[in-house]
DNA sequence: TAGATTGTTAATCGATTAACAATC
DNA sequence: TAGATTGTTAATCGATTAACAATC
């Protein structure tokens, strides 16, 4: 409760689930919860559970009862989307890939407003994604000067996602998702806060069901 | 040379990003690294790297001189890919996603041969997916009973998700990939190699992003 | 009061990094 | 031989788990 120490990357890799696990109580109408309880629900430790509410800031834990669910939501929605200021984010790429995932920024996610998307075929040029009119690549400079986005999603081939990111960190986007084919990552910068490519992670699992124990 | 030290996940992950950066090599024509060049290039420290060998098997390293790129990569393929015994895949779910993945599967990643694919519209049954007739998914029990595949690559809407891999378990299945919307997970029985939530993890950026230094 | 549960400190565990003798 | 680099042990670092007094 005096100790904030800051989060670390696991603990904030967490709070998501603890958001989406605290919100379906809620919904059941179960206003408080211990911290045995949400580690077995969760599958981990009710030291871990405390531990990581220690980071987060004034839980207001009473001993013998438990956590306040609203309580929680409230602070980890505070922390997890801000207070109402949306990150302003901007779409590169709006083909297949893009039309979903710019439909997935706006319904499934808060914390994000998606700004402005763009394209490098003029033929896409004018054509509305998720409520967006799709600009042509070359006004990237020229938006971004004027409304300083801050996240960048990227649904553009490998090549191109390569060329495009470093264009974008020159104007000041501090956030990448990016979907380039099977290589998934979401970074900030000197951060990676996840990242996966598809054909390692199947490489992997192949040694593991190899070389079980 | 002489401790076989049975590898981690960590490490098991890294062999992938090892395995990729060796066929550069190879195909650049250099034939030795050492450990300090190999961990420059990667982004992580010669310790790492030469703890990680150590793991991996009889790596033959000569003091003054490096490793022989052409050795490592002979190993690191014996262990990913096996030798010669690809592992027998089926895939659920033959939609746009399954499509894709289905390609990924038999083009980009070794180790891995896909032996049947199924779905619930009679409407695909008979199709083909990359050389492959699309079976209905009634025939999931009967199919597995007589060839046994090993891993299955679910490609279906989430809570088709749920009812199907309880089956596949029942059936001896032992590996997982599951593309489930924005859910993305790999694993093994008890082990979880990669999981991604995408929703998840753009809300970890915001907090990164919010919460800067 | 008695039972349950928090907040927090200490112990453990595991992974990464440093160090260095051996040796090509 | 001299310089470079391995193999391996030890030190560090950080995250997870255990423990327990405080207290609802």
């Amino acid at each position: 409760m005096n100790t904030p120490a800051k989060a670390s990357l696991p603990v904030i890799k967490r709070l998501p689930k603890y958001y989406r696990y605290l919100r379906s109580l809620q919904e059941d109408g179960i206003n408080s919860i211990s911290s045995r309880e949400l580690a077995a629900q969760m599958g981990t430790t009710a030291s871990q559970v405390r531990q990581d509410f220690n980071c987060i800031g004034d839980v207001n834990g009473r001993q013998g009862i438990g956590y306040s669910v609203e309580n929680l939501l409230s602070i980890l929605e505070g922390l997890l989307f801000g207070n109402g200021d949306r990150l302003p984010t901007i779409l590169i790429g709006c083909g297949r890939l893009g039309k979903a995932v710019s439909r997935f920024i706006t319904t499934d996610t808060n914390g994000y407003r998606l700004i402005a998307a763009f394209d490098v075929a003029q033929s896409e040029v004018g054509k509305e994604i998720s409520g967006i009119q799709i600009r042509h690549i070359d006004e990237l400079e020229s938006f971004c000067a004027e409304h300083h986005p801050k996240v960048a999603v990227l649904c553009v081939p490998r090549d191109g996602a390569e060329q495009v990111s470093g264009r974008l960190v020159d104007l000041g986007i501090e956030g990448f998702w990016n979907f380039s084919h099977y290589d998934l990552s979401v970074s900030y910068p000197d951060v990676v806060v996840e990242n996966v490519h598809l054909g390692d992670s199947l490489m992997s699992l192949g040694y593991r069901l190899r070389n079980q124990d």
